[in-house]
DNA sequence: TCGTTCTACTAAATCGTTCTAGAAAAACGA
DNA sequence: TCGTTTTTCTAGAACGATTTAGTAGAACGA
């Protein structure tokens, strides 16, 4: 039980072992007589088909393409944006019928190179015949490794790689739209909100001042937005980074609350995401303040709930996002190497004039 | 190039084949000497470890569990209540550094055992130690495939099977806490909405009541808290069950302002999730009543959202259930074959004594 | 009738590992 | 010094499929 293999079933079908094996993949090769009986004696046998890991071996594919998460696997499933890429990205990966891997990676610290080993460990063991890295550093171990097996890799950072394909959005523009919405609304000191990794100070929760020396702990998408953001609000603008703990409400609204307890209150605060803007929202609110009005505040993503709470934003394609990544990385036909999605600044009600 | 295997290493390195694996996966069984220069002639050799499908060939062990999923796989990130199970997945598969390979399944219809092959198809491909079936029908033909091929399969539907586990909420009680706080607060007709299948009836967003001849188009977990609606309100009480093209706002909205617009209308409406009822919500309102006075509503699972807008409901723990199902087929110390968690009812504003 | 093509099937090589059993060399105890 | 144990390495057999190249016989055309 268990043990029954394509021989043994050519034995008892008195067939040979090859032709077992065209009974399931290649139906038109042998008589319909044929392939009935072998079929039938395969159900006697209890036989389940041809073993996936012996076929993936031989024919050289996985029929799975992986997906490379930042650190935490199930903070996949914590941000409504994630999963909609998840979305785009299931489905594509169903209309090519095949699975989708979610790979849990460990942290990798850049400055222990030593450490790389165990970060790139279940990278080794997947089967797949392509990934998708989703927001992993350009150095992170488990992206080289998936390199240096071969496999097609599709990332949503630019790296300079042509080895590698990419799904981009405008970072640039949106957040010069962004940073440029705030300083035409004179606002001359804005907090910025930015998550940062699991295993960073302790306690997590607590928010602190990004110091320069911190900018490799950021992540990388992050930090692209936040430069992207010091850019557009130009050198007269203060700019007042804050590490959330992750990229959750409660996060957020403790890092908002650090902010607006800052001796020099910031007029705007502008948050790496939604998810951390909508629990900046919650802050200001308990402070008594009027978001719009006293405090300005942005998001970025657009995620439902921002339409609902009147959230200025930016809208990223991210469905799509998701299904462009998976036609890349599965679809022969699709031939473009890297795609840049566009983004839309929605303003709404949580942004106004700097008060005076 | 991409040819490099074991072999190729072993001969560089002056070593046998045995020893270059031992390098990877038992270091202790080799000098330090001898495994620097096996790992070093590897990387030179560009080298990016064992072949995962060879080692899983010959182990008898893929480093994955598979998620089957109701139908579409892109709607298991358009629910939250979904997506918190799959955190909660996710976050032991993370724990043992395992995959999480999510299989996407065709439809199957059992009034059509023919189909049985395509629908199982993915299933025989997929390299996985154990299964876990999320709402999967008890005679889908992939969880047929899944047992045969001898996987640990963990439900979350009640099968009578003792090959197979179980993690269950008391979906009795559930039903009985709903149906019988509604029926206290006298309500004599009740509409039920629930989701349906993808390729019901066309257009798939009209809604339709559900005549005895549909029960088997019905996901098998609103079959079953259709039933137990029924059971706890009684005979007296009228259920009109409603189908909903599928469980998002939009299917909910439409279904509720079916309902409402039936010569004579329901007092309450119970929806089989609270995404259902969201949209519901935005129907009765849409209509000039007022939940929770003149239209009763009622949802299932307390997703965030439900506690913001006062939907009555029952509270399952979600993600509870998510690791529940990932330790039973991950962790050897895990015992129970069988896990009943409880649910709480709460009651918001959403419920209210019937109108007369 | 003969050569050719087509159909239905098979033998054996191969995919790239891990594992078992065992050998050679080194270390050890008395 | 000699037998025993330990350490370090190796040969070769699985693991369970797919694929290539080929064979026997039927069908075909002239």
């Amino acid at each position: 039980m268990g043990n029954v293999t394509l021989r043994t079933v050519a034995e008892q079908a008195g067939v040979s072992v090859s032709t077992v094996s065209n009974a399931y993949n290649k139906p038109d090769q042998l008589s319909a007589q044929v392939r009935d009986r072998v079929l039938e004696t395969a159900k006697r046998l209890g036989y389940a088909g041809p073993n996936p890991a012996a076929r993936s071996l031989r024919s050289q594919r996985a029929g799975a393409i992986g997906l490379l998460f930042t650190e935490q696997l199930s903070y996949a499933f914590s941000d409504p944006y994630s999963v909609g890429m998840l979305a785009g990205l299931a489905e594509v990966a169903e209309e090519f019928k095949t699975g989708l891997l979610l790979i849990p990676l460990e942290h990798y610290d850049p400055s222990h190179p030593e450490d790389a080993e165990p970060s790139a460990e279940t990278m080794r063991q997947s089967v797949v015949d392509a990934v998708v890295a989703y927001c992993v550093d350009a150095d992170h171990p488990a992206r080289l490794v998936a390199m240096e097996r071969g496999l097609t890799v599709a990332s949503t950072i630019d790296i300079d790689d042509d080895r590698q394909k990419y799904v981009l959005i405008d970072e640039a523009g949106a957040a010069a739209s962004l940073g440029g919405l705030l300083r035409d609304l004179g606002h001359q000191r804005v907090g910025v909100i930015v998550d940062s990794r699991m295993d960073d100070v302790e306690p997590r929760t607590t928010p602190r001042v990004v110091r320069p020396e911190d900018e490799a702990q950021l992540f990388v998408d992050s930090r692209i937005r936040l430069d992207g953001l010091r850019d557009a609000l130009g050198p007269d603008v203060e700019v007042i980074p804050v590490f959330a703990g992750h990229n959750s409400t409660e996060a957020g609204a403790a890092a908002a609350a650090y902010l607006l307890d800052h001796q020099n209150r910031p007029t705007a605060i502008a948050c790496i995401s939604d998810v951390l803007a909508l629990g900046a929202r919650d802050a200001i609110r308990q402070c008594g303040l009027e978001v719009g009005r006293d405090v300005s505040l942005t998001g970025f993503d657009d995620i439902p709930r921002a339409a609902e709470v009147g959230l200025t934003t930016v809208r990223q394609p991210i469905h799509e996002k998701g299904r462009l990544l998976g036609r890349m990385v599965l679809d022969p036909e699709f031939e473009p190497r890297r795609v840049v999605l566009p983004t839309e600044l929605v303003v709404r009600s949580s942004t106004g004039p700097a008060p005076h």
